[in-house]
RNA sequence: CGGGGUGUAGCGUAGCCCGGUAUCGCGCCUGCUUUGGGAGCAGGAGGUCGUCAGUUCGAAUCUGGCCACCCCGACCA
């Protein structure tokens, strides 16, 4: 296990810091926590993007864009929403800017005082539900299926690259149905499209379950979620899931007439995921070389490297390079011919490494005349020599193997730490160890807070389907119907 | 907002206790030799020592104020 590296993400600076993502945007701390990503890294983002846009659409949703700014009364229309959200809001108080009189620069112009405050969003939910009510009328204006691509900021008073940032990119779904089943349904099923992308795309295995009501979404009546475990043991909730029931359309009074020609209110759904993806990502394989990347989301999937003395044979081993890439490009696999002249050999395989490209082929003069090349897979980093026929193939179920080979090694990690707990004792210990702990908890708030305060452990999730069994809660002893995940957690 | 720490070249640092105009590594530039795992040699460029003030003939170094950042906690996707 790359134990360095996982640990805190913005620790590797090394390689991390220079080809991922920077994060030391300015000497100021109005933007600390905010992140800069860099070309490589958002080739990543977009990656996870059209994967999960295409998903989205297939279950029939449409993409539209709402505000960036919402006005600050807006948010007081849901009580939970407001209580979970104020305390972390950028505020635009102003609309203009002047020059000082003193010559100092520029400052606000106390004249350009909004009347009302505007907030950047951290969430989009109470410009929608005002959009939405101007929308729906009827139940044949029912479900409406909306995301949104956008960015949010959140004044966290602490920050973690990638897992924590000020602002951070994400999608955001927000649906209204016309019965309450539906909805449920509804966040059923774009849970199931997070947990189905985690284990495809990014080869990371997840638990599905639902959140206790301490870790509940401001305002939901429900929230599931999807958690993955890293490799220092720590948990990390990959996506959320919230049925939101009619608490949205009550505040913001979106009403539709049903067949019955009754005015109801509608039922909702919002769910999302975000940049915190790519440290899911980063923190599942990587390993203290760097990256290791999933072939199904890799914005370079093969990159060819030609080895070679003087300008005469790098033409003439280029050749050859490029007839193999054009051959591997027919199976739709993303190929870069790296014939820099300005770096050697050594230098690109260590580059490509710690961007986690997953198969590196050399190719030099020795192999031009045994009709061969030199192929390296990143998550092993196992060389072979293999000949040149049928290399497009080859190479396709390398990338294949390279993928399942990720999550079954993941999978495994995974089952290697979760753990029963049955004595406080016990679960202290396994604590340590890091990893979910599977234990009984007698139900209350009260229990999971103190349980909190003395371990700093939260309950995860309550794993959906869980299987109902007697027990005592491991801190109370009080009876309880059901183990639930905790952990330590991002 | 509480507790701790740090600010010296693009990055990472030495020097500070004991005051005399700044060290080393990476990176960058030039040239030659190299190229199957992060090249070697030679030469070169780059610094208001966070900031303001004080002490002093003289401050990176001593004193005080301010600013910024990092770590730990509270908060959280």
């Amino acid at each position: 296990m790359a134990k360095d590296f996982t640990t805190r993400v913005e620790d590797y600076s090394q390689w991390y810091n220079e080809l991922v993502v920077k994060a030391d945007l300015a000497d100021h701390s109005a933007v600390r926590g905010c992140m800069v990503i860099k070309p490589y890294g958002y080739a990543i983002w977009e990656k996870i993007q059209a994967q999960l846009d295409k998903m989205f659409k297939e279950t029939g949703h449409v993409n539209a864009y709402f505000p960036l700014l919402i006005p600050k009364s807006y948010l007081s229309k849901e009580a939970d929403h407001v209580e979970g959200f104020a305390k972390e809001c950028a505020v635009v108080t102003h609309y203009r800017l002047k020059n000082a009189e003193d010559g100092s620069g520029v400052i606000v112009d106390p004249e350009a005082k909004l009347e009302e405050e505007l907030i950047i969003r951290p969430t989009s939910e109470t410009i929608i539900w005002n959009t939405y009510r101007g929308w729906i009328q009827s139940y044949r204006d029912l479900p409406l299926l909306i995301n949104q691509w956008a960015n949010v900021v959140r004044w966290e008073m602490r920050t973690r690259l990638f897992l924590r940032t000020a602002e951070f990119l994400w999608q955001e779904g927000h649906t209204a149905h016309a019965s309450k089943e539906e909805a449920i349904e509804e966040s059923e099923k774009m849970l199931d499209v997070y947990a189905t992308f985690a284990e495809t795309f990014m080869a990371m295995p997840v638990i599905k379950g639902v959140k206790t009501k301490n870790e509940r979404f401001a305002g939901a009546l429900e929230t599931y979620c999807v958690e993955a475990l890293m490799q220092d043991g720590k948990a990390l909730q990959a996506g959320t899931s919230h049925f939101l029931g009619q608490n949205f359309a009550k505040a913001f009074d979106v009403k539709f007439a049903n067949k019955e020609g009754k005015q109801d209110y509608v039922w909702a759904t919002s769910w999302g995921v975000s940049t915190r993806l790519m440290g899911a990502l980063i923190m599942t394989h990587s390993d203290d070389e760097g990256l290791v990347l999933p072939p199904n989301l890799a914005p370079i999937q093969v990159v060819i490297i030609p080895i070679y003395k003087g300008q005469e044979q790098l033409e003439e081993i280029s050749k050859q390079a490029l007839k193999i890439k054009s051959e591997i490009e027919t199976k739709g696999i993303s190929v870069k011919y790296d014939d820099r002249d300005t770096q050697k050999p050594g230098f690109k395989f260590a580059e490509y490494e710690f961007k986690g490209v997953p198969v590196r082929i050399a190719i030099g003069p020795r192999d031009l005349e045994n009709g061969t090349i030199e192929v390296a897979r990143r998550d092993t980093k196992e060389k072979e020599t293999l000949q040149q026929q049928d290399i497009a193939t080859k190479i396709e179920h390398l990338l294949k193997n390279i993928q399942s080979n990720l999550y079954q090694k993941a999978i495994d990690f995974r089952s290697e730490n979760i753990h029963k707990a049955d004595s406080w004792e016990e679960f202290e210990k396994l604590l340590d160890q890091g990893g979910f702990i599977s234990a009984h908890w007698d139900g209350t708030p009260e229990t999971e807070e103190k349980i909190k305060e003395l371990t700093k452990a939260t309950i995860r999730c309550i794993p959906l389907n869980n299987k109902q069994e007697t027990g005592k809660c491991i801190l109370t002893n009080n009876p309880s119907t059901q183990r639930v995940l905790f952990a330590r957690a991002y």
